[in-house]
RNA sequence: GGGCGAGUGGCGGAAUUGGUAUACGCGCACGACUCAAAAUCGUGUUCCUUACGGAUUGUGGGUUCAAGUCCCACCUCGCCCACCA
């Protein structure tokens, strides 16, 4: 008999699925559709890790299960090819990007296949080809057409040293990544001119369907945090001079908390608001500029390390709509421009920054809410945001609850035509532009008559030139300002010289409509064949340990707009989203190339553990949602299952044929039967380490069966062709080395999924457990389906119980049909 | 600071949602095979106790015939967001 050996069955398989097109998907079949996939990889030329192995085996799972259920199944493959790291490693290495990616994609081939992945690779697709970011391109003229897409100057990173703006990702400790020494300078604020998807027009749909979508709970409530909804009022302010002197200006605030407006003591402005000039007097000009230069050159960092209330006092005050009382108008950094007006009233009775902003600068507080004795102190730091009684707001008010309050205060200021109900999202616009080389250009020309012009649609797409030097412009702009002959082109409006936008698209946007082109990559002509993608979407499965926030809410952002243009009918293009869990080093930490405590997952297959035991042994080591350490015992021991499978169907092709009792049949089939069922359950609600323990539990049953009676018969053939096929989807190189030893000619990977049958679950006795007091002390056998009657009397039989009951009277019995009795005494 | 989640053997983790706690795997120990080792097969393995027996799901309390599971308070750890008015 042949020792299990992966290093040449695995190949050998391999080679068999591509040359047979196991796993090509059938788009126009009959047959139910399934899709599954993990989100798709960025080609670093680092090759796959642990956690990639982690990924995409969990959707290859997935797949395999739904193709052996006699799916249509199709688990697709692509590059998010587009991108930073790729563009550094090009400058640094002086090859173009383009020629880099097709020297590593063709390398991820290769491992992707090592690791037993049922990817279609006919239906491959990258988002660098201009096959691909022809359609990027096209739904920025689309979001244009409709209105969704605008250009706005904003602050944004800049890096003094590379002349040039900066992600937020880029931006580490303050400074920019790449000039992080002690002695570099901190990152600073510039305006730059970019543009937006206005992803904010859909936040109450995007927020309003989350409770519904079948996902991971902590993504759904990263998503609602994110948008964050809040509803409050908008209250007008008249501005004053200190003599209660009305001027023209008046601005407005958002507020949540409509009742503490009568403890209003103070107005605070974002030193980036626009309306500041207005809101200061002449004679503290000097100082409030001097403020805003202070806090625009301030690193995010410092502001978020150093959260000390600054501010100064703008000269101007503002005229309480409620009560008319004059409070006076600070700008402080503590207030962010972007969110609501960019202004807020100070509340330092019940908001912990107004009241440390108040301490700081001497401003009185006043109580709203009635509060426990332990906040009474106004000095102290301490906050009551919780409810209470109004008070201090005057007949009428006070004695009501605060909400009650809130809501009188508002009618009132309402009515008088000074504040509004306003709804307010932390979601900003989708900025969409970067100032880099590596992704699909905008597809923009700037006329000097005519302002920003979209590129007409049968120009696309506007192709990425190769380059000499693909380091940024050092103006701010990418290395497209140097291409001078792809800058310099006619406006189509006007036919007058124009030049072409140098900004490249997000990244984020190739990524937020990938799973539609997969069902139709190669159409030159329009982005997808609807009906094609009607038929597939939405996505069945759907899998990755990163982007909660951003990726997944811009892909259901981009499948409601393309909702909208007709082209999709659902609009969630995600039905079923799995958050999983990393693998981290056994001391915890986050696995890197730069800590040398890395697993090599191509390195473990080449030691000859094989791709199915590293596979099995991911799905098995815990739920899938959960983050787990790295054991390397752990690929050994599945190894050494797989090979006891391995031995006791090659034990089984030599044996010559067997009768099998009945007993010993429904002993086989009832581990046969157990382990199908918690083996199809498993992998249906994503539980596969569980599933995985059962499949391990029936072959423990069938060493012990074998011992009894052993070879050829039907019932052992049918266990054992069980036993292969529900190992198929972890194990899919030695199951079809192990189905086609059984006898088959056609491969496990294609419908060949058994059906568990309750009728040989059933036994006919059963374990009861025997409780005094609820402690357990004997058990008995019965007959199934015994009466109660009957369980009570063998068990108060039973030797240990009837020690426990002597001399005691029996108050009270319960007992729990087929599973215990419980003494009461 | 806010939100979410989790604390179960030496370790990763099970437990049909209130009904026999510790499935499955790792590790360890012992045995078989072997001149020997590896591999393989088998047995055992929560803790205390020679035993009888007792204790046990982070800690303390509660509800219940019965609590890992439900309720209250506390402790520890992890993750995400973080001056969002």
């Amino acid at each position: 008999m042949q020792r299990y050996n992966p290093k040449d069955i695995e190949p050998k398989w391999q080679k068999i699925w591509d040359s047979e097109g196991t796993y090509t998907a059938d788009l126009k079949s009959d047959k139910p559709k399934y899709i599954a996939m993990s989100m798709f990889n960025y080609p670093s030329g680092a090759g796959i890790h642990i956690g990639h192995a982690m990924n995409y085996t969990i959707s290859d799972v997935k797949a395999r299960f739904k193709r052996q259920q006699g799916y249509e199944s199709y688990h697709p493959v692509g590059w998010d090819a587009f991108g930073l790291p790729a563009e550094n490693y090009a400058i640094k290495a002086g090859v173009s990007p383009q020629e880099s990616m097709a020297t590593i994609i063709p390398d991820y081939h290769k491992q992707y296949k090592a690791m037993g992945w049922s990817n279609d690779w006919e239906k491959e697709i990258s988002t660098h080809l201009p096959e691909y970011y022809k359609w990027s391109q096209w739904i920025f003229v689309q979001m244009h057409k409709h209105g969704l897409a605008y250009q706005d100057s904003r602050m944004q990173w800049f890096c003094e040293q590379c002349q040039t703006v900066l992600a937020n990702e880029q931006v580490i400790d303050g400074k920019c990544w790449r000039h992080d020494g002690p002695d570099d300078p901190l990152v600073q604020k510039k305006e730059v001119k970019q543009w937006f998807f206005k992803i904010t027009d859909y936040a109450d749909e995007l927020l309003d369907a989350i409770d519904d979508l079948d996902w991971s709970e902590s993504v759904k409530l990263a998503q609602k945090n994110w948008i964050g909804r809040s509803e409050g009022a908008e209250i007008s302010w008249q501005v004053c001079d200190q003599e209660g002197r009305t001027e023209r200006a008046s601005f407005e605030t958002f507020t949540t908390r409509k009742d503490t407006l009568p403890g209003v003591m103070f107005i605070v402005i974002a030193p980036e608001s626009p309306l500041l000039d207005d809101l200061t007097t002449a004679e503290h000009k000097a100082e409030v500029n001097k403020y805003r230069e202070e806090s625009a050159l301030l690193g995010e960092v410092e502001r978020q390390e150093n959260k000390t209330k600054t501010g100064v006092f703008t000269g101007k005050y503002a005229k309480n709509p409620f009560n008319d009382q004059l409070v006076p108008i600070y700008v402080a950094s503590y207030v962010l421009g972007g969110y609501g007006t960019g202004v807020v009233m100070g509340m330092p009775g019940h908001d912990l920054r107004d009241r440390e902003f108040a301490l700081q600068h001497k401003l009185p507080v006043v109580l709203t809410t009635a509060v426990a004795k332990e906040y009474e102190d106004l000095n102290s730091l301490d906050v009551w945001t919780g409810a209470g009684k109004q008070v201090n707001s005057g007949q009428g008010f006070d004695g009501l609850s605060n909400k009650e309050a809130g809501d009188k205060i508002f009618d009132q200021v309402h009515k008088a035509g000074q504040a509004k109900p306003k709804v307010n999202y932390k979601m900003r616009d989708w900025s969409v532009s970067r100032q880099r080389y590596w992704g699909a250009p905008i597809p923009i020309i700037d006329c000097p008559k005519c302002g920003a012009v979209l590129v007409p649609e049968k120009d696309l797409p506007v192709i990425l030139p190769e380059l000499d030097d693909y380091a940024p412009s050092g103006d701010g702009r990418s290395a497209l300002a140097r291409a001078k002959d792809w800058l310099t082109v006619e406006c189509p409006k006007c036919g007058g010289p124009a030049e072409r936008e140098t900004d490249t698209l997000d990244t984020y946007i190739d990524s937020s409509w990938y799973m539609y082109r997969y069902f139709d990559p190669r159409n030159l002509h329009e982005i997808f064949d609807k009906q094609l993608v009607q038929k597939w979407e939405p996505i069945d499965f759907y899998n990755g340990a990163d982007h909660a926030t951003a990726h997944l809410l811009y892909a259901r952002f981009i499948a409601r707009f393309f909702k909208k243009l007709g082209l999709v009918k659902e609009a969630e293009p995600f039905k079923q989203f799995l958050f999983n869990g990393k693998v981290t080093a056994s001391d915890g930490r986050m696995f890197s190339k730069s800590k040398g405590n890395g697993v090599d997952p191509l390195e473990i297959i080449a030691q000859g553990y094989g791709a199915d035991a590293l596979r099995t042994y991911m799905m098995f080591a815990a739920p899938l949602e959960l983050w787990t350490k790295w054991d390397p015992q752990g690929v050994p021991g599945t190894h050494r299952w797989l090979s006891r499978v391995w031995n006791l169907v090659n034990e089984y092709i030599d044996q010559p044929s067997a009768d099998v009792p009945q007993e010993t049949q429904a002993e086989i089939n009832r581990a046969l039967h157990a382990m199908i069922k918690k083996m199809t359950e498993g992998l249906e609600h994503n539980r596969y380490n569980t599933a995985i323990a059962a499949t391990m539990t029936a072959t423990n049953d069938f060493y012990k069966l074998k011992t009894k009676h052993f070879g050829k018969s039907e019932v052992w053939q049918k266990a054992l062709e069980g036993l292969v096929a529900c190992i198929a989807p972890l194990a899919p190189h030695m199951s079809d080395e192990l189905w086609h030893l059984l006898g088959h000619s056609a491969s496990v990977h294609h419908d060949s999924w058994p059906k568990h049958d309750e009728k040989y679950l059933i036994q006919d006795k059963v374990t009861i457990a025997v409780q005094v007091n609820g402690k357990l002390r004997g058990e008995v056998q019965v007959p199934t389906g015994a009466d109660e009657d009957t369980v009570v009397k063998s068990a108060k039989a039973n030797e240990k119980v009837a020690s426990h009951l002597k001399d005691q009277t029996i108050r009270k019995t319960i007992y729990v049909p087929g599973k215990l009795v419980n003494f009461v005494v």
